[in-house]
DNA sequence: CGTTCGATGCACT
DNA sequence: GTGCATCGAACGT
């Protein structure tokens, strides 16, 4: 076995602008949530295309995760937490809202990563006409908002980009959806319990950047 | 500040 | 029929 050089580049580690690889998916849940944050999530449609910097995600792992969607075991709905890494779970929440997630661990271990907030970089304009249309339960967003309230929450930033149930199983090393290496996280990187589910609080699988504007919950 | 509540679609029991 | 990994408006304090 040959080898390019003794530091060839692990599948976490950073190099600007490169499409991660399924490789990055393929280890443990906690150690891919860490890595998330600073990488840019990027979504091509014919409308055009958006991104931006994730700031804060949460883990899900396995069925004795009670908050993950795995927890009954294999059904329909969740059949994409038990496929193979590096590819998105797309599902409706609350009838309203399309939550994206990662893809992670191997297959037959069910487990995801939710992207719950981004600072906005690139298609902002086009973030702000989607969020500003109103429908099916959304409220279209105030036209004074700031674009950092663009993508902050987990239904929010799926809006904005466009994403939706037909990207439900789409590859994330894709052109369509992709997430690709960013800037060093802007802040510290904390953990935290996971916010807005009812059971499994107790576990710190948050993770967001401290001090960022984008990042959702309480200011 | 805080809490409550309605909108809405789908998977699951 | 029930229950959401949400959001934001409309209140009350």
């Amino acid at each position: 076995m040959t080898r390019r050089s003794a530091a060839a580049p692990a599948s976490h580690q950073a190099s600007p602008g490169r499409v991660l690889p399924a490789a990055f998916y393929a280890r443990p849940t906690l150690e891919v949530a860490a890595d998330l944050p600073g990488k840019l999530l990027v979504h091509r449609s014919p409308a055009g295309e958006t991104s931006g910097i994730i700031v804060e995600v949460e883990a899900y792992i396995g069925e004795d995760d009670p908050a993950c969607h795995a927890a009954p075991g294999p059904t329909r709905r969740n059949r994409p937490l038990y496929g193979p890494p590096g590819r998105a779970y797309v599902y409706l929440n609350y009838g309203i809202h399309a939550l994206l997630n990662a893809v992670t661990e191997e297959e037959g271990s069910p487990a995801a990563i939710l992207i719950r907030a981004l600072e906005p970089i690139g298609g902002v304009p086009l973030m702000r006409r989607r969020r500003r249309r109103a429908g099916k339960g959304v409220r279209a967003l105030a036209p004074d908002a700031p674009d950092l309230d663009l993508c902050r929450g987990p239904g929010n930033l799926t809006r904005a980009m466009g994403i939706s149930l037909d990207d439900n199983e789409a590859d994330l090393t894709g052109r369509r959806l992709c997430i690709v290496d960013g800037p060093a996280p802007s802040g510290e990187v904390i953990w935290s319990p996971r916010i807005g589910i009812r059971v499994g609080t107790e576990r710190l699988w948050r993770c967001y950047v401290a001090g960022s504007r984008a990042v959702s919950g309480g200011r």
